[in-house]
RNA sequence: GGGGAGUUAGCUCAGAUGGUAGAGCAGUGGACUUUUAAUCCAUUUGUCGCGGGUUCGAUCCCCGCACUCCCUACCA
């Protein structure tokens, strides 16, 4: 806690965004500071405690009718944020907001108890929307049928000094909204059921993987060599160690050390960080879920996360057949599973199987979408950079892609059919990526080959290809069991879930340019 | 990185074809003892995002910049 400071002097600090509204809240908090000398009181009380909660009370009583609630006079003692004020003379009414909803106070002098009613509710009437009150009362029902609170006791414990946004149409900027989320979270209940949905879907995730003997762990997030993915890394440094950091960008690698040292089904979620572009669907820092289970493959791995994303989708809805962006998106029937030439056949029919797998076509075909030209593309890097421009923005209703191939894939194993390809899926709804896994190479020369040309590529100009991760390898060579291991993106899953247009309306506070 | 849209009172938004701006909410004063975005009367508040240019005069037209949103690119 920081030290105590006198407050008289704090008032004269420099302060953002002040205005003539906040100016005069500052006068009413500097009276009660004056009145508060007087009689030795709290300005900011912290010994009221609210016994009850407004949803739990309107869920316990608002189906008594008022002949039945009344003549009971049940006492209660409840706290929040006053929102709405209707004052009338002599009695008023306030709305309060906890953090379960809202419930109305019916303030009227001669029901307060206090010696000094008068007073009380004077100032009640000067008290401003956006303050902290605490009342107690008895439950009774207007005559409109609201189940409310009949004040006895009313009090201030909390000035506020920021008016709040408009009653009616509440925060409508979006960058206000990301980047004050307080007051987002206070106007709006579509933002707060956003973030429960949240909470929901961790827990729902969460819950799924240790009831099938998932292990949670927590690996290094600082690495000394950034692994486990292609991206650009954060570069920090450590000054006791002196020596380059990275912020991690997947957990992967440490992972499937687990897996080496015995731990058969590990599973971490949590943050991971790209130095790359902010979109609608990225965000520097976001949180995967990223699993390992010995003894499976990728085959395993698709049924499992299907299962894992239903159950995270039911939790919240209870239905596996949702809406986002105004389309059914419908997670209960097996997801579909296409081969990346058979998803390029189905979504854009206009190509012969003899053009997709003639690489000079293809190069010509991707350079007409404007996609980058690569020159040591395969005939599989080239069919993938094909499926990405006309098929994938199709892949609406939940489809696993198969078949990636080797070069894009340094650390799957390759398929015994075909070693040009790799027991690898990704899992596409709404027509973006929301899960990657695969059969985990765990052949440690063949890992350290790759790595081999992953360091070649990066000398070549790939900034985003991998380093050579020595005790990776040393890792792999004492015996990796035959494991299948996914990332699923937990912010995308969110978002599918709470029908949310961009990763910044499921991430609490999305990172921004500075404020000028 | 490229393209499009936006920025007016604390909040939600109008607005003028160039003559320095309004409404509602919030605030303030008043009326009102069952309101529901309470109502009624009165009333305060603005570097019209920032910097240049054109002009007698710019919040409006032109140029640049900042920030936001959307699309696009890299990626999950």
């Amino acid at each position: 806690m920081t030290e105590q400071v006198n407050p008289e002097a704090s008032v004269d600090a420099p302060h953002i965004d002040e205005n003539h509204v906040i100016a005069e809240r500052r006068d009413k908090l500097k009276a009660m500071r004056d009145q508060a000398k007087l009689t030795n009181s709290a300005v900011f009380p912290n010994d009221f405690k609210p016994e009850h909660k407004a949803a739990a009370l309107h869920a316990q009583y608002d189906n008594f009718d008022k002949e039945t609630l009344d003549p009971q006079a049940i006492p209660v003692s409840i706290a929040g944020r006053m929102v709405l004020k209707r004052v009338m003379g002599k009695a008023s009414f306030a709305t309060i907001q906890d953090a379960t909803g809202r419930i109305q106070l019916f303030v009227n002098k001669e029901n307060l108890a206090d010696a000094n009613s008068e007073a009380i509710y004077e100032s009640f009437k000067h008290w401003d929307l956006g303050d902290i009150v605490g009342a107690t009362g008895a439950l009774f029902k207007t005559k409109t049928g609201e189940l409310s609170v009949k004040v006895s006791t009313l009090r201030l414990l909390t000035k506020s000094l920021r008016p709040l946004p408009e009653k009616y149409h509440g925060l409508q900027d979006q960058e206000i909204k990301y980047r004050q989320r307080y007051v987002d979270l206070i106007t709006s209940e579509d933002t707060r059921n956003t973030f429960k949905a949240r909470s929901q879907v961790m827990a729902a995730v969460r819950g799924f993987m240790t009831n099938n003997s998932f292990l949670e762990v927590e690996t290094p997030m600082l690495h000394p060599i950034p692994g486990g993915a292609s991206a650009k890394p954060f570069s920090t440094h450590h000054n006791a160690l002196d020596m380059q950091m990275f912020l991690r960008i997947a957990p992967e690698l440490y992972l499937k050390r687990l897996i080496v040292g015995g731990f058969e089904r590990v599973f971490e979620i949590n943050r991971s960080f790209r130095n790359e572009g902010l979109s609608v669907r990225h965000n520097p820092e976001f949180t995967m879920m990223e699993f390992y289970a010995a003894y499976t493959d990728y085959h395993w791995l698709m049924d499992y996360t299907e299962q894992c994303i239903r159950a995270a989708v039911i939790a919240v809805h209870g239905t596996a057949v949702i809406t986002y962006d105004g389309k059914e998106v419908d997670l209960s029937q097996p997801f579909e599973r296409l081969t990346i030439v058979g998803a390029i056949q189905k979504y854009a029919p206009q190509y012969t199987l003899a053009q997709l797998n003639d690489a000079t076509f293809l190069r010509a075909e991707i350079l007409k979408h404007g996609s980058k030209p690569f020159d040591h593309a395969g005939l599989g890097a080239l069919q993938l950079a094909l499926f990405e421009e006309t098929a994938e923005s199709q892949l609406w209703q939940p489809t696993y892609i198969i078949d990636y191939p080797v070069e894009v894939s340094p650390l799957a194993r390759a398929s015994d059919a075909n070693t040009e390809i790799t027991e690898r899926f990704e899992l596409f709804i709404t027509g973006r990526e929301m899960a990657n896994g695969f059969s985990e190479l765990n052949d440690a020369e063949d890992q350290a080959a790759r790595f081999h040309a992953q360091m070649k590529a990066k000398e070549a100009g790939d900034d985003e290809a991998m380093y050579y991760d020595a005790d990776f390898i040393r890792a792999l060579e004492y015996g990796m069991p035959p494991t299948g291991g996914c990332g699923i993106g937990l912010d995308r899953l969110v978002m599918l879930i709470t029908d949310s247009p961009s990763i910044r309306d499921v991430i609490l506070f999305p990172h921004m340019r500075a404020e000028s």
